[in-house]
RNA sequence: GGCGCGUUCGUCUAGUGGCUUAGGACGCCGCCCUCUCAAGGCGGAGACCACGGGUUCGAAUCCCGUACGCGCUACCA
């Protein structure tokens, strides 16, 4: 068993949506399931029938799949161990169950909401741990047969004796034991049929041949409970690995409450997929050196699952950005062309105004400047329409009584130009600069703020090239008139 | 309340008994580069390693206690 490959799982529950904190654990299985020649497994965990949130699970997958983290087997991907949603395994659960039931290991529980409620209510004032009592435990067989007959609704219940101590090594936590006396008598089948996460996991792990279960620092506690159902099912337990959680700015657990927490919050406001994956896999992991740029294939190969920290992490919005301008900075003005055209539709930019090598050129001077795409078209509007009012504060700095001579020389000069090289522009530049006697800097200056509306951006010579001599003629005349 | 887990710069982290006057990254500040804005380069501020006891010639690193934080304590997952 030591040396068969692992297979390990992503089980969440199909709330609607992919958490951040999802995205980790789906990635770190996926990570060490690819590092090791292992399995990754999608399953998902529906057996709360009050929380069924429609089309959940197709969101689920497509923004995992939008991340890059394939499974191997899981809903429409069937493999040997499937269905892959619990909701479709009922019976499975429930035959297991009744054989705990029989080996005495679990039992019926008749009692009911009000019962339980005052139960814990006095345990409560009496200032003792609110568990359930084993009030059922203790029923005859010949009590339970007529309750059964009489079709009065029913729960099951792990059997837990006391005085025991359970242990485990967790591969991040290290070793960990609990003492039985306070772990409760769990629901393992509810009422309606359907049973609770810890019976179900258990048993589709097992059946799935899970090898490593890497979860939640959540379930850290009631980890025991299922150490405890492995042994009375007499099934071997798997390594376990609970992940540190992630955190709000003030250190609570990451909520909806402070900011986005969905996967496809952050695609839509524009973090490419590269930067989301590389930044949540360095949130409470490193390989040990200085490196902070990965890619996924080289997340693999450095991953393991002994390097992952023990304390929560802070999502840090600021490294993000920084870590998507990381990415975008490495990938080709081509790759990045269909983000461009995604803003520009956006922004209501008239897209058949502008070629793809038009637009091309305009992410070769920004990305540089840049932390999103969309950046581009925010900062620098004057790519897509001339500029209708020009900077004050760079007007008094940069804009003089003679400036306007100059520009209309500048204008001359353009117009003798016979292409739009950016070498063309700057020897016309400096051919005035020359016969005027200033400084390149006094023609510069106000040449950007005419092309451009403002006192920053990409090179002159570069907006000059990517605008063309015509539209740059005209915006030089443009300014010369406006700016007063 | 009980149980469990955690605690190194604001944040993510390196560090597994001497290499540490605690290293890197993000952010912040300054300088350089420069037609501007960025990027880049260089430098700076920023952590008495939660606190208190041990163990040891020597501890951020091992042990105990305390504090604080977080998680769990459902017929939710």
């Amino acid at each position: 068993m030591i040396h068969e490959t692992p297979r390990v799982r992503f089980a969440p529950s199909p709330t609607g949506y992919l958490h951040v904190g999802g995205l980790r654990t789906a990635l770190y299985n996926y990570l060490f399931a690819k590092k090791n020649n292992g399995t990754f497994i999608l399953r998902i965990e529906d057996t709360d029938r009050k929380r069924f949130v429609e089309g959940a699970v197709e969101n689920l997958i497509n923004s995992l799949q939008w991340c890059g983290l394939e499974f191997d087997e899981g809903p429409g991907k069937e493999g040997s161990y499937g269905p892959y949603i619990q909701s479709e395994r009922l019976d499975i659960y429930k035959n297991l169950c009744n054989e705990l039931v029989s080996a005495g290991k679990a039992y019926y529980c008749f009692c009911t909401a009000e019962r339980l409620d005052a139960l814990r209510q006095e345990q409560e004032q009496n200032g003792k741990q609110k568990m359930y009592d084993k009030h059922c435990c203790n029923l005859s067989d010949s009590e339970v047969q007529a309750n059964l007959a009489n079709n009065l609704p029913y729960v099951i219940r792990m059997n837990i004796a006391p005085g025991l101590v359970v242990e485990f090594d967790d591969v991040i936590r290290g070793h960990i034991s609990f003492n039985s006396e306070i772990i409760d008598d769990q629901v393992l089948l509810k009422s309606d049929g359907f049973p609770t996460y810890h019976l179900a996991n258990v048993i589709d792990d097992h059946m799935m041949k899970i090898t490593h279960v890497i979860r939640g620092e959540e379930w850290l506690p009631s980890t025991p409970k299922h150490v405890l159902l492995y042994q009375s099912f007499g099934w071997e337990v798997p390594q376990f690995a609970h992940l540190p959680l992630l955190l709000n700015p003030d250190r609570t657990k990451l909520s909806k409450r402070q900011g986005d927490v969905a996967v496809e919050d952050y695609r839509s406001k524009g973090y490419l997929k590269e930067a989301l994956v590389n930044f949540v896999a360095l949130l409470g992991w490193t390989a040990g050196d200085d490196r902070e740029f990965y890619y996924l294939d080289e997340l693999i190969e450095a991953f393991s699952l002994e390097r992952v920290n023990k304390s929560g992490a802070v999502f840090d919005l600021q490294k993000l950005s920084w870590l998507n301008a990381e990415h975008l900075r490495k990938k080709t003005s081509e790759e990045l062309l269909p983000f461009l055209r995604e803003t520009m539709a956006e922004k209501n930019i008239p897209a058949e105004k502008f070629t793809d090598n038009y637009l091309t050129h305009v992410i070769d001077s920004m990305r540089e400047r840049v932390q999103f795409i969309y950046e581009i078209v925010e900062n620098a509007p004057y790519f897509f329409s001339a500029p209708q009012v020009f900077d004050e504060s760079v007007i008094a700095k940069r804009w003089n009584e003679k400036t306007p001579e100059l520009m209309q020389q500048l204008v001359e000069e353009f117009s003798k130009l016979s292409s739009n090289e950016k070498e063309g522009f700057e020897t016309a530049l400096k051919v005035v600069a020359e016969k005027y006697t200033v400084k390149t800097a006094e023609l510069i200056h106000p040449l950007r703020l005419s092309l451009s509306g403002v006192g920053g951006g990409p090179g002159v010579y570069d907006i000059a090239m990517i605008l063309g001599k015509e539209e740059s003629i005209n915006r030089i005349k443009t300014a010369i008139e406006k700016i007063k």
